[in-house]
DNA sequence: TGTACATCAGTGAACGCGCGTTCACTGATGTAC
DNA sequence: TGTACATCAGTGAACGCGCGTTCACTGATGTAC
């Protein structure tokens, strides 16, 4: 190993433990991490931690974007264990999955799916880590519509129909706008049950919240036409 | 009028127009709202927002009932509008109205439906104003039992069905605990619909929101089993 | 192998801000006799 | 009706913090000859 990829190994040592500091951080100052808190954490000037992000908010973004991976990793992988062929099992698997890594760093989820952050302006690139999930049940209602386990429904008109037929061409190509539109829609009833229950909307409510996201996604999963 | 009541109302105008001049902040700032901002706009010394309230969490608090209750009073207008017995019409108005009532005032949206603020714990105040909507969706659906509008469904089983029948008692008297389930399940789904929109999720991907909402607003009326 | 130079992580002081909250005070307005 | 007192909105200075970012610098490590 040569002596400039040692320095670049410790490099992103530094940099990773840099992230891992902010994440801690963002459960207790939320959006407005301090640069300098994370410094004094980290036992070195706010200067020093200039040499590796060139501002806070490309700080935040390295967050978002590491979030966003992790969540589609932990779904992908909760996923690829079902059986290929029971679609019901891979969408409540997906949901589920979803829900727990949200549980699990509820303050990384917040970072992405939470209100913007005032003044912060994500840059391009997220996008592709931010649509992994929504990828993973586009490929799995894709395979159903082939498999013939997924009923296609009404069709759609208007503006809507010929955005949906963009829009599948990214996520679902060869179905349907109807099954695009029910696709997305399960994803951001997804990402709201989540939401709802980890902004506290549910205290005092419901406690049996496993129970109830699972309700709500065998509710999704007919509603989307899976059998 | 005595002059007591004159200082009263006087009182009053100054509360209405700091809260007034809050909520114009919560766009720049979120629910990092700068007292000392405020008191600026107003032109006058920051101590002497103190006289109205005891603390900056208490001037949130504030914003928060306000926002529950603006938007309770929007959404029970639209539905009133509609004929009592167009149980899907009541549904989409409802719908819709909480929709543009976010769009108009995003930042209240996000006030209340966002990410938690660190450190703000919400007093038990705003619980009535929070779940105006909920209890107006609950009334819909109660009413659409009544009338056997609404086909009821496959029971429920386990810890969740016993604490529906709590939350039935507060929301839905008489109703199943599986209709519960799916009336909370759609005011669910409709706070994810407008987050997402809101909160810039839907992004490049699709435009024609207003008719996206309806899509999914008849979606969740067809899945509640509302005929 | 040894030396001159370049690279680069990290320092610490500084700039120019911002904040919430407290406190003693002034002065106008209202109340009670 | 007039006067003494109480109430209360608003002031301005202060306390004790915090922040992001820049800049000239030191000193270790790596590179090229």
């Amino acid at each position: 190993m040569t002596a400039a990829s040692i320095r670049a190994r410790v490099r992103a040592e530094m940099t990773d433990e840099i992230k891992s500091v902010a994440r801690r951080h963002l459960a207790t100052d939320g959006a407005n991490l301090s640069l300098r808190a994370v410094a004094r954490d980290l036992g070195m000037a706010s200067s020093a931690v200039y040499r590796y992000f060139a501002s806070r908010d490309e700080l935040l973004t390295a967050l978002i974007i590491d979030a966003y991976d992790a969540l589609g990793t932990a779904a992908e992988q909760a996923e690829a264990v079902v059986d290929r062929a029971d679609f019901l099992g891979r969408f409540l698997a997906t949901g589920h999955a979803v829900r727990e890594w949200a549980l699990a760093q509820p303050h990384e989820w917040a970072l992405i799916y939470g209100s913007p952050v005032p003044g912060y302006q994500a840059p391009r690139d997220t996008v592709a880590p931010a649509i992994r999930v929504a990828l993973l049940l586009g490929r799995l209602t894709g395979e159903a519509v082939a498999a013939g386990r997924l009923e296609i429904g009404e069709p759609i008109g208007g503006t809507l129909s010929t955005e949906l037929v963009t829009v599948a061409e990214q996520v679902i190509p060869a179905a349907p706008p109807q099954v695009v539109a029910r696709t997305v829609q399960c994803w951001i009833q997804l990402v709201g049950a989540v939401s709802f229950e980890l902004f506290g909307q549910l205290d005092n409510t419901i406690d049996a919240r496993r129970d109830f996201l699972d309700f709500q996604l065998r509710g999704a999963a007919g509603y989307l036409g899976l059998r």
